[in-house]
DNA sequence: TCACATATATACCGATCGGTATAATATGGA
DNA sequence: TCCATATTATACCGATCGGTATATATGTGA
């Protein structure tokens, strides 16, 4: 029993990539269904849609899905205990920058780039997976910093969520950098130079200058 | 000749302050024409709104106008040359931290958070202004560090783009941490964290684990 | 008092939004 | 062959989008 009823004429695997595609550049609200119906396997009608997808909620978050398990793994080397957190780190800065920048899909990060899209509060429920995504970054890095200081790699005065947060917020500003059209070679030697701040705390000078305000 | 003609209910400056935060929140294009009317001035029909500001366009331009002169001058000390580059740099971070984690307007900045805003092709043209500012910081952060490398603040085996690139990213970034709720303390302290970074380039340790990779 | 200027309120414009009802069409299994 | 199943195409739904035409209300200056 391979199929009953009439086949479809799109390929459904390639009609979400399609989809991720528009919804990663547009954001959720600002993707219409015109435009998605028109992208999708050479143009569909809305029944075949709805028949497919369910609805443009639905389709989005098997889009997430996608995204998390494809290009969003760029920083699962954040919990790769093989690395060590200063590699984990640095990984993630790489492969993020990389990967943003690949001319083969829109330029910066969805998880990133989803809270623009969550302009309604509507919406803004609807892409929670990003910010969850988001969140869940954000304690990994903490918990990588604080793999660091229990192995000795950093010193016990680094605060853990200071650091982290130093490197969440480059990583996620690497997004309006790519889409602004910096060069990945600049993005890629800005994460060099970040990376000496790593090396810095390390040496166990941390918090210098940590006066002025 | 005070002013001629019926008098309008509402004042004009307070609706564009209203104005802003409803697209400093929700961007240009999720924005809508009714949110807009039912907040300004207790709420105002259509025909007054286009008579007092021509079209969404129109307000939304005034909109940047008034937040690059408010808000938005929190980056002024970048060119503040009777600050060293350091100072330069680290208040600009330290008072963008700040103002954007303020309770009285929407978290985060809104030229960063204007990427998201341009979600259509059309709107993208629309918020250049704001493509502007965050091009011209940039170029600010750039010239920053080269002032730091012709005073010899900074050795001359820094490279300007690369320094520059991270606070840059770094002060993006912190759009998305405001806006996911993230405390301004966390955020300070990263960027006294950040900081470190400057002196260890000013002792003369740039490129410290430059090679991986 | 009366014209003029400006803002207001009511009602409406075509276009697009996400989504659907109905019916025709193409496949597999009995 | 004929039915069940599933997708397709055509046409349409109410709601909202940004924007406007018309008429009325409210002020100033002569």
């Amino acid at each position: 029993m391979a199929q009953m009823g009439r086949p479809r004429t799109f390929d459904r695997g390639v009609a979400i990539t399609q989809a991720m595609h528009l919804f990663w550049e547009h954001g959720y609200d600002a993707t219409s269904l015109s435009q998605l119906k028109a992208n999708i396997g050479g143009g569909i009608t809305a029944p075949s849609f709805y028949a497919a997808f369910g609805s443009k909620q639905a389709l989005f978050n098997e889009v997430m899905e996608r995204y998390l398990n494809t290009h969003g793994r760029v920083t699962d080397s954040l919990f790769d205990t093989a690395l060590s957190p200063r590699e984990s780190i640095e990984l993630t800065l790489r492969r993020s920058a990389k990967m943003q920048c690949e001319p083969d899909h829109p330029a910066g990060c969805l998880v990133a780039l989803g809270l623009l899209s969550a302009c309604t509060d509507e919406s803004k429920a609807i892409s929670q997976p990003l910010a969850d995504a988001r969140s869940l970054n954000r304690a990994r890095m903490v918990e990588c910093v604080e793999r660091a200081i229990a192995s000795g790699e950093l010193p016990t005065t680094v605060v853990p969520e200071a650091l982290a947060t130093v490197f969440d917020s480059f990583l996620l500003g690497i997004s309006v950098l790519a889409r602004d059209g910096v060069p990945l070679k600049q993005i890629d030697d800005a994460v060099t130079q970040i990376m000496t701040l790593w090396d810095a705390s390390c040496i166990g000078r941390p918090a210098i200058g940590s006066g002025k305000s």
